[in-house]
DNA sequence: ACCTGAACACCGTTCAAGT
DNA sequence: ACCTGAACACCGTTCAAGT
């Protein structure tokens, strides 16, 4: 075929495919032939778009950190910084177990993502704006992601998909590994909620000593 | 050679030699070949004694989190528990910090791993001791977990290792990366113990309003 | 039981060749 | 500029063969 008059690639459409096949089939069906076929073209033809895998990983990871809701940032002050750290913690959380296959790459840290560097601007100006010292709001940050990540990561990666696709194909019937995979789920979910809390409550009562003007 | 009378492999000569060259040379590295090879035998010959990479993986991490202290655990009350939830966090920070290139696969989850269970289990058991209700207990057992997780991944994985690694090829003499490194370093450090030290006080305080007998 | 070499079915990536 | 097939240097894993 050599070279079409339209291009058969763009970067979005590559980037689509792939997380659809990392969501669809899990992170090993990730390799370049098999997203190229998916996408009806030859394995090094993704190389015109993208350097290396890696790359293109960082493109698939920065398109789900965009689905992060950052708008209650707009406008925080010292009344509603904790509601706004709470309400964006939850939409960082939700966008990552939207793409629980992906989660081991996402929780591999921010690096150079443009949405990673966005993400950690609004908060970090949002607590600012809200009256905390710009170490602090640089820590709070950094912990709420812990938050985020630790839970999403507890609940999906954790050898236990691994297992129950072991167990699955080796006794179809068996579901006890599943339902301990639920338990599971709603641990993280639960530790998260009461990580939220005792964190809020501390960090309020950091906030009084340092503000005292409150 | 064939089998020799003494056998050339023991699985805990395996897991030695393994963590040494993931510590050394990085995760990828650590292919079956290259860790036969330092060990003097053919890639096969692993088979004998790991079913596959991924168990051997699970051993390694195995080993790394033996080195968690967990003798604060023995005896733990109402007055203690949280010196030693801060204690053991610390030492299970330092245990993945000491073994950096790790730490992507030991965040991949607890799973089956015997020392895994083991922490787990010292952390749920003293916390029933102290008077934590059990729910409350396995949902603290875990936030502590994300905490030392998320701060130790932040650290060093998070894409500025390879990062450097690029500048490193290209640029002998660039160490502005390695500053940046070194700051992001100290940020998740100092992160740790900002959380730590908020999560403590709003346990503590949930802690007074759950035993109310303090 | 434990090691070997050969082999299978994959990888990511490079590159000359085509239009 | 953008796609192709062929090729390189790897993988993890299986397996018959050796002792």
């Amino acid at each position: 075929m050599a070279r079409p008059r339209n291009p058969l690639l763009s970067r979005d459409r590559i980037v689509a495919a792939a997380l659809e096949l990392v969501d669809t089939e899990g992170l090993p069906a990730l390799s370049t032939r098999r997203l190229a076929a998916v996408l009806g073209v030859s394995g090094p033809s993704l190389y015109n778009h993208f350097a290396t895998k890696d790359a293109l990983l960082d493109a698939v990871v920065d398109e789900v950190l965009g689905e992060v809701d950052l708008s209650m940032w707009a406008q925080v002050d010292k009344e509603t910084w904790a509601d706004a750290l709470t309400r964006w913690a939850r939409s960082y959380r939700s966008a990552l177990v939207a793409h629980p296959n992906l989660i081991p790459v996402l929780a591999q840290g921010p690096g150079r993502r443009t949405n990673a560097l966005r993400l950690a601007d609004a908060v970090f100006g949002g607590l600012v704006d809200a009256g905390w010292p710009r170490g602090d709001a640089t820590r709070i940050g950094a912990l709420m992601r812990y938050l985020v990540f630790g839970s999403a990561l507890g609940s999906f990666a954790g050898g236990f998909v691994d297992d129950q696709q072991i167990y699955a194909a080796d006794y179809p019937h068996l579901d006890q590994a599943h339902l301990l995979a639920e338990h599971r789920r709603s641990i993280d979910e639960g530790a998260f909620e009461t990580g939220i809390s005792a964190l809020m409550e501390g960090l309020t009562l950091q906030y009084g000593r340092t503000n005292p003007a409150g």
